[in-house]
DNA sequence: TTGTTACTACGAAATACTTCGTATATATTT
DNA sequence: AAATATATACGAAGTATTTCGTAGTAACAA
């Protein structure tokens, strides 16, 4: 699967947040952040159609645009990426810097621990 | 600080894993992984130093780069952007999707609980 | 019907990044 | 001294990405 763009992706997430959407939706969206040309976001469109990126209905005049590739995959495409190129592919070793740096609350801590042990359980019923 | 591009980043771990280096060291290092011509290397050094990437002592005729930011801060600032852009500037909504997705050893498990510890340690101890 | 508005198509300029060729200088070898 | 090897400087081509202008078309309002 091809690795969006940095603008593919600001479109991406208004698609994964919103659901299909117009032409018009996405770029009003997208002005709330930045200015950016109505045709500008629709020729992006286009060629993430092109790309497969995404796929549209064009039954009616104004077309709709729907993600095919999920919120969840693409991240996990990401940190896999970054993880191999700055984390010598250690995940963990990403992980434990990333906590080191953070403020991280209470709650988000035991938060934490739970998910650790989750996945311990879940790793020992193998 | 300005964002390291890919063919940056690249010769920085050059220059972070084996400290100030020659254009020459820096491409055959390169050249390791890929084909790159070693004026491509000698223009993208020049760049970086322009940038303030790197420095050089100029003083002998072959130049000597050395990195001016650390592996430490690049990866926080990669970390940072990308938590921002991905996870709602939440890291630890990262970090619990990485643990969620990859194959974490026993050992690994057990390193993590223990910076966890040291981490809330740190905290109430302020 | 005629003008205005809202849409898509698409070429191409603008920008950013990567790559390399050529010129030139300096050291080293024969 | 001449040939060879090894540097740096730098323009510019190549490639990827982003941006927008203009043209054409359909819907809608006056």
């Amino acid at each position: 699967m091809l690795k969006p763009t940095e603008s593919e992706l600001e479109i991406l997430k208004v698609l994964w947040q919103h659901g299909p959407s117009t032409v018009r939706f996405v770029n009003d969206t997208l002005n709330e952040q930045r200015e950016i040309g109505y045709t500008t976001t629709l020729k992006l469109l286009q060629i993430m159609n092109e790309k497969g990126l995404t796929v549209r209905d064009a039954d009616q005049k104004t077309h709709i645009y729907r993600a095919t590739i999920t919120e969840a995959d693409t991240k996990n495409r990401f940190i896999d990426d970054f993880v191999k190129n700055l984390f010598h592919g250690s995940a963990m070793n990403m992980v434990m810097q990333t906590l080191g740096n953070n403020k991280i609350s209470q709650k988000e801590m035991d938060d934490l621990k739970q998910i650790i042990q989750k996945i311990e359980n879940r790793d020992h019923n193998k």
